[in-house]
DNA sequence: TACCTCCCCGCAACACTGTTGCATTTACCC
DNA sequence: GGGTAAATGCAACAGTGTTGCGGGGAGGTA
C-alpha cells in the first residue's frame, strides 16, 4: 500500500508534503527523527509543517512513535499495513550510531500497577550497541593493536 | 543514610548546592524533572548547577534516571540505599497530573535482541492516568451530572 | 465557470530542556 | 590560615517542539 491509498483510506487530503514524508517513513524501515526525516526530503520542506505531519500521522494510526534516549520523538511507519496495535513492540536505540530499531518480534511485556490506575500504553526502549557499530569497534582496536 | 553521608561516602565534594539537591530527592519518593526539583529549592539556585548536579548525582550510581513521556529527564533517590542495579524497574507516568512513580513491585522484563547486540540497559514506561486523577475526574463528572 | 469555505502551509515568534566556555569562588587537605 | 583543584554562576548557544496567523489552494456548490 502506498502512500496516497493510506492517505486516501483515512480521508485524509493527500497533499505533496504528507505524501513524501509518508513515503520517506514507509521506505526506511526503522523510526526517524524529525530531522532524519527532514535530511530525507527536498530542502525548503517547512519544519512546522513536518511536526505537524507527523503528528497527524501519529494521532490518525498510520505510523507509531517512540522517544529515543535523547527524548526526541521517532515516527516509524514499518507496520502502517497492520491496522491493529501499531507499535506495540520494544525498541532498541544504539548508543552510537543513534539508530533504532523495531524489535517486532516480541510485544510489550505486561506489568503490573497500582490497583486504580488506567493504563493506556507503555514504552520500552532496550538501549547499548548495536552489531554494526560493535564490528566497527573491533575493526578499529585490531587495527590498532596490531 | 542522609545526603552528606552518601556524599561523603562516594568521595564527593559535600557542597550545600549538592546537598539540598540531594535532599529534595532524598524527601520526594518519586522521579522529579529538573523544573520540580528546583521548584523545591530556595529561589536563586543556578540552572546550571542543578543539571551538573543531577547528573553527577546519576554518573555516580546515587539517583537513578528516566524520561517521561515528554522527553526530559526526571530523577530519584529512592533506592539510593541499595548500592545495586539503581532504577532496575519500570515507571508509571500520569498523563493527566504529569507525575511518575517507581514501580519497585516489578524487575524490567527481557527482551531478546539481535543476536550480536550488546545490551547497556533498558527504560520501560507505563503510562495513563493516576488514580488520584481518576478520582477527580469522577468527582467533577458527578458533581455536573447530578 | 465563478464563488465559497475549509484547511493546509509557511513564517515568525516563543517556551523549554540541556550543553558549553570561562571567570570567579569555594571546599578540602596540609 | 594558605594553596589548589574543583564547584559555581553567568552568558551564550543548540535543539526540539509549539502556537498564532495570514495567504493560498483544493474541493464542493450553484
Ligand atoms: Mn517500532
Ligand atoms: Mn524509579
Ligand atoms: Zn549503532
Ligand atoms: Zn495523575
Amino acid at each position: 500500500m502506498n502512500a496516497w491509498e493510506i492517505l486516501e483510506r483515512k480521508s485524509i487530503r493527500a497533499t505533496p508534503a504528507r505524501k513524501s514524508i509518508l513515503e520517506v517513513l514507509l521506505k526506511e524501515r526503522c523510526p526517524l527523527s524529525y530531522r532524519e526525516v527532514a535530511a530525507r526530503l527536498p530542502e525548503g520542506q517547512d519544519r512546522v509543517t513536518l511536526y505537524r505531519t507527523l503528528l497527524l500521522l501519529f494521532k490518525e494510526g498510520i505510523v507509531h512513535r517512540v522517544l529515543d534516549m535523547k527524548g526526541t520523538w521517532r515516527f516509524c511507519a514499518h507496520d502502517s499495513g497492520h491496522p491493529g496495535c501499531p507499535g506495540n513492540h520494544p525498541h532498541f536505540a544504539c548508543r552510537v550510531c543513534g539508530r533504532m530499531e523495531c524489535l517486532i518480534g516480541s510485544n510489550l511485556p505486561f506489568v503490573e500497577v497500582e490497583p486504580g490506575t488506567e493504563v493506556e500504553g507503555k514504552h520500552m526502549v532496550i538501549y547499548g550497541v548495536c552489531r554494526d557499530c560493535l564490528v566497527k569497534r573491533t575493526k578499529k582496536r585490531g587495527a590498532g593493536s596490531l
